[in-house]
DNA sequence: GACGATGTAAGACAATCGTCCTACTTTGTA
DNA sequence: TACAAAGTAGGACGATTGTCTTACATCGTC
């Protein structure tokens, strides 16, 4: 097990400032101030502020890898895989609430800054979104596996949109039942489809 | 007929910049060289930058009353006017593909720097839930209206994001069916409901 | 104990931010 | 025509931004 080095300790404070305040509207001050070191010294680890933008991205990229993998591992029906990605809207509701979506937020202001990075953070939503066309297409919905991941997708969007804006962790729970009820009749419409086909 | 004020174009300029970059991101020397006058000058017409934008969400907030009561005039059922609702996000669909929808991005921005305007600008979406509110329960989903106006706002803000990040205008006219179908299967239960209390 | 290598502290740097001030021009009214 | 009012131009202001430089501390290795 290594060391935390300074270079990950600026990492995590900047993942964590730039999902709470932003990524502009975060400063090399504010981070400093986090981290305890000179405001100056950044540039030894970072050779600007992009810079540590890239790495917090790859850093989410990792851990929702790393997600998806135990997820796979956990779950072993594929219904049960997505009721574990919905359930993330459960688990962070608190934060969401608050901050709204880590990936939704960043992607939407890299988007506005024209950021260079917008496709790096896009990879976020694409792993998501190639993830649960997997499991759709594994439950047996192929054609229109790619269609029904987007809906999911933008369906846990814009419940964390709003349950920012309205500071309402109840409105998550309602809509979370409602997907997990989509999710069913999903699963059923492609039972009965298997049951066609054979 | 009253001509434009500097005041006017100020306020206009602004929206668009706001809604294009953000609000953050959007300086006065942004807004100076899109309406063609001196940087310093402003404060002849506003405080403070906040007070910029404070006149920005009041412009909206009325753009977006006048708008609602539009297609009350129009749309004699209230599905229709549900409808005239959705179809917002094909009628912009260009503009929501480059920067999102200006609603639900502002107020995710707002949040972020917690901003005194937050609750200002969360009431263009309270102006739409209140809205759809009443043509659900005109449609005769009278207890769970708020859920239903509630549920499409989040819908639309979900679409937004996603078409937004993937720069994907047709995922928002697959999505747009989609709502139209729910819509149409509203409609039928609440009718079939009315004729069960007969 | 001496010495590069690695890492840190502190501050200078130009640019830009929102804010504010003063001098000037235009305009409406008497 | 004279003059106060309304509006504009342009730049000064202190603070803060991201960036870069230099001097200092720490450490393993010879």
């Amino acid at each position: 097990m290594n060391e935390k080095t300074t270079r990950d300790h600026i990492v995590e404070a900047a993942d964590q400032l730039f999902y709470q305040q932003g990524y502009e509207h975060t400063s090399f001050a504010h981070i400093a101030d986090a981290v305890g070191i000179a405001r100056g010294n950044f540039y030894y680890h970072f050779k600007s502020k992009d810079e540590i933008l890239d790495a917090v991205i790859g850093v989410r990229l990792n851990n929702t890898r790393a997600m998806l993998d135990q997820w796979e591992r956990e779950g072993k029906q594929p219904a049960d895989r997505i009721r574990s990605f919905i359930k993330i809207l459960i688990a962070n509701r608190a934060y969401i609430k608050r901050h709204g979506c880590p990936v939704g937020t960043l992607c939407t202001e890299l988007a506005k800054l024209n950021h260079a990075s917008q496709a790096d953070a896009n990879k976020l939503f694409t792993l998501f979104r190639t993830w649960l066309r997997q499991q759709f297409t594994l439950l047996g919905c192929k054609t229109d596996a790619d269609t029904l991941a987007m809906h999911l997708l933008a369906r846990s969007q814009g419940v964390a949109t709003l349950a920012n804006a309205f500071h309402d962790e109840k409105f998550i729970k309602q809509e979370v039942k409602l997907m997990n009820d989509w999710l069913d009749s999903c699963t059923k419409s492609a039972a009965s489809a298997e049951n066609l086909s054979h």
